[in-house]
DNA sequence: GATTAGGCTTCG
């Protein structure tokens, strides 16, 4: 008996992705989709059963800006109140979580007030009881109101779905016998998911002093702003066709909570706001619990909100609902506003500027320069900030380049923060920029004659007409219009033809956080230092990889990125054997299955040998045998192929061997040019079963298909006795072998800040290693160089962030079994560069 | 520990 390869067939390069490469499961038996789970005490410590990435805070380390994706507060249920309704229609629930490890029991850290909002009310109000231990996650933090009157933390936890709260209880035992299922395996209790009815009310019907949630146009806005008080603030202005109007006044310590509106025809849904009255009318202001959609205004548009929050509920009435406000919102003309190109900016005008940060410096302590482009010319001079260059933040090559086409925008007052934590490359809207025509000098006039008063940009202090920047992401509409622009700007300009690192590098997208690799600068170094390079397509733009995940295959792209992971990590797994003609995938037999497979063989061979044939040579070969030295009844034989020429040299010469050990597979293999292993259990000699290799040549091991093959008895060879051709291939087809071929396997999951991309190298990972994954089997060498390689480009124990950008090619592919259709991603025509450059 | 802002142009 000896363990068979396992076989995957496959239907395309993609399907056997999903069998080799298990998604790597959480710890304990805790599912990532559910809101609420039960953790029982005899599967262990809360901390075994909760996921690994995830760590506990202290109610007193809990902060109003921190964002706590992987973190996880602990208490018991202190109090909880009766849910109550809210004048949205859905329900809430107060608790009062204690923390039962504090330091300090009796300080006002100790306690902290708990809300659950939505659906998940439904889904705890009656599993969770006074005095069971939680576990909480992915909650916001907001300011308890009540701070001051109940002596309890200042923060209070905000809980539901949309925010992709993850609710635990940990419960001391199983206590219902109901809870066991009839096959005597314990349960786990989950509560069934219900949809909560979200009811929108129309402008029109709005009345005072209730909370609710709406739907609307955004008709004005304000970017969030610092306020003076201590949170941000955004106001908006939203309109429905019921022809109302409501004015929002939004706070919050966390300006990444305020709605994503990046321009006038914006569709925003508000959950919970509150109505209240002000200067004779009614306004709305965001309630505990608050959340914001915001929708691209554009008809037809993909249905992708703008939110902070990890889950939110979006039925296919949502979706109309957004869809009917987008064509009503368009037909209006009176909200609709044309976009302004600088080409088209008039003196004295405010507008609003979809751009791209060349650079920035600080002039004095009122203002900040920012240097951007549209892809647009000013048809009449502009006014140049005059600034030390030394002072300027970007690259100096781009801004040179770059000098025809940029543009000098002064920022002042409440506005410099924001122009200080932007980073050169962004892209930007800023809102209500003004232009302005220098005032003439009248005491010296301009040298030249016809000198047009240079036009002058700045965003003035305050906040009226929505005055600010927003930052907005590589994959909204408006960039990807705006690059459209920079890029036919870029190729239209004689000086940049052939420049193309340039587009290249205004055109890669990158994460705010990036605060290094976004300097334009810092960009060109690595683009010189990436670890990979592209043998072909240096034409195509660079493509971030959320827009590539938006996209519909087939597609080929260029990507930059880093690699954030790499599976197998084991590189030995990373080998497969591969068949050409039927596209199956196995495993390379391990020496285990091997020495196991040569046993049974000779100990079958033992028992049924045949003297007769066993000692005759052949024509074709000479055969000597001997008994296995620790083994005196296993019979040793080898049939040394006869030459034509003169007899040749061990490592020139083809041997067949019968009855053989691994080991002495192994040395025959390293002193023979090709050893072929046989049995002579039938008449004539012939291959063995395909679970062992059937050719070993310079120490390779060549292995047959097993849906294949149609092995033919070993005197098939001799007439390659006559031609001389003993290469691999022709042995293999005269024995009606079907060869396997080595390939590399693997998966790399790039991020370049705008998504994460797993791709799959396989079919030419040889050319992007430069080393043959037959090759890499035989030699440690290599195996080293793979595993250095494989450390460069993506460093262990290392940040993502520190390790080098990769340039690759990307190619996009449906593949599947029939129905299940999904989409895969495959690196071609990249190479790992030179050994010396990284 | 409540306040912030509550659209409606700076003045460089």
């Amino acid at each position: 008996m000896h363990t068979r390869a396992v076989v995957f067939n496959i239907v395309s390069p993609s399907y056997f992705l999903d069998i080799i490469f298990i998604p790597s499961s959480p710890r304990g038996s805790i599912g990532l989709t559910m809101p609420f789970q039960q953790l029982r005490e005899f599967d262990g410590p809360i901390e075994a059963q909760l996921p690994s990435h995830m760590q506990r805070i202290e109610f007193e380390k809990l902060q109003l800006f921190s964002a706590y994706d992987d973190k996880y507060v602990e208490g018991t249920i202190l109090m909880k109140y009766p849910p109550h309704e809210l004048g949205t229609g859905e329900k809430a629930f107060k608790m009062v979580l204690e923390e039962s490890t504090t330091q300090q029991p009796m300080s006002n850290l100790s306690t902290i007030n708990t809300f659950v909002f939505g659906k998940l009310v439904d889904e705890c109000e009656h599993t969770l009881k006074q005095g069971d231990k939680v576990v909480l996650s992915k909650f916001q933090v907001t300011k308890s109101a009540s701070a001051s009157k109940d002596g309890r933390h200042r923060l209070q936890l905000e809980l539901s779905e949309e925010m992709g709260t993850m609710v635990f209880v940990y419960a001391k035992s199983v206590k219902e016998p109901a809870a066991v299922s009839n096959v005597g395996l314990p349960i786990i209790e989950r509560p069934k998911l219900r949809m909560h009815d979200y009811t929108y009310v129309p402008l029109n019907k709005i009345k005072g002093g209730v909370t609710i949630n709406v739907y609307g146009v955004v008709k004005f806005f304000k970017p969030p702003y610092r306020s003076r008080g201590t949170d941000f603030s955004s106001t908006v202005t939203i309109v429905d066709p019921s022809n109302a109007r409501l004015n929002c006044v939004l706070f919050n310590g966390n300006a990444d909570l305020l709605p994503k509106i990046y321009k006038v025809g914006d569709v925003v849904r508000f959950h919970r706001i509150k109505i209240q009255e002000f200067n004779k009318g009614l306004q709305a202001i965001n309630a505990p619990g608050f959340s914001a959609l915001t929708f691209d205004g554009t008809p037809g548009a993909p249905l992708k909100p703008r939110t902070t929050s990890r889950s939110y509920q979006f039925t296919s009435t949502d979706q109309r609902t957004v869809e009917e406000l987008r064509r009503w919102g368009n037909a209006d003309l009176s909200i609709h506003q044309p976009t302004t190109k600088l080409s088209e900016v008039k003196p004295a005008e405010y507008f609003d500027l979809t751009c791209q940060l060349i650079a920035k410096a600080q002039v004095d302590r009122s203002a900040v320069l920012l240097k951007v482009w549209d892809g647009t010319k000013y048809p009449h001079p502009l006014w140049q900030v005059p600034v030390d260059e030394n002072t300027l933040e970007g690259d100096p090559a781009d801004i040179h380049r770059l000098s025809n086409l940029a543009m000098d925008v002064l920022v002042y007052d409440n506005h410099i923060g924001a122009a200080n934590s932007l980073q050169v490359g962004m892209y930007l809207t800023i809102h209500n920029l003004h232009a302005k025509l220098a005032t003439l000098s009248t005491e010296k006039p301009s040298s030249s004659h016809e000198a047009m008063p240079e036009m002058e940009f700045h965003l003035h202090g305050g906040t009226s007409y929505g005055r600010g920047i927003t930052v907005l992401p590589g994959d909204c509409s408006d960039v990807q219009r705006l690059k459209q622009s920079l890029e036919s700007a870029l190729s239209a300009d004689q000086d940049s033809l052939g420049d193309l690192s340039l587009l290249d590098k205004l055109n890669t997208s990158k994460r705010p956080s990036e605060s290094e690799a976004s300097s334009a600068a810092t960009i060109q170094r690595c683009q010189q230092e990436s670890a990979t390079v592209i043998t072909a397509h240096q034409h195509i733009r660079t493509t971030p990889i959320q827009e590539i995940l938006d996209q519909t295959p087939p597609q080929k792209y260029r990507i930059r990125a880093k690699l954030v992971n790499y599976e197998p990590r084991a590189l030995h797994q990373s080998v497969k054997l591969y068949c050409p003609k039927c596209r199956s995938l196995q495993e390379v037999p391990n020496d285990d299955d091997i020495d196991t497979a040569l046993r049974g063989l000779y100990n079958l061979g033992c028992m049924t040998v045949d003297p007769a044939i066993q000692s005759h040579d052949a024509l074709w070969y000479n055969t000597a045998t001997w008994e296995a030295e620790e083994e005196r009844r296993r019979r040793i034989t080898v049939h040394f192929v006869k030459t034509s020429e003169a007899p040749s040299a061990p490592e020139h010469s083809t041997i067949l061997v019968e009855g053989v050990s691994l080991s002495e597979l192994y040395r025959l293999s390293e002193r023979f040019g090709r050893v072929i292993p046989t049995s002579s259990r039938t008449e004539c000699l012939s291959l063995n079963d395909l679970s062992i290799p059937f050719l070993i040549e310079d120490r390779k091991w060549h292995y047959g298909c097993k849906n294949c093959s149609h092995p033919q008895p070993v005197n098939a060879l001799q007439p390659l006795l006559q031609s001389g051709t003993w290469e691999s291939s022709a042995i293999a087809e005269v024995l009606g072998v079907q060869l396997l071929s080595y390939v590399f396997v693997m998966k790399f999951t790039y991020d370049d800040g705008s998504g994460f991309l797993d791709a799959l190298l396989w079919n030419e990972a040889e050319s992007f290693f430069g080393i043959s994954a037959a090759d890499v089997m035989i030699d440690d060498v290599l195996q080293e160089k793979l595993m250095r390689i494989m450390d460069t480009l993506c460093p262990p124990r290392a940040n993502p962030d520190d390790g080098p950008w990769l340039e690759c090619c990307v190619k996009s592919y449906y593949a599947g079994d029939g129905s299940e259709q999904k989409t895969y991603y495959q690196i071609f025509d990249t190479v790992v560069a030179e050994a010396e450059d990284i």
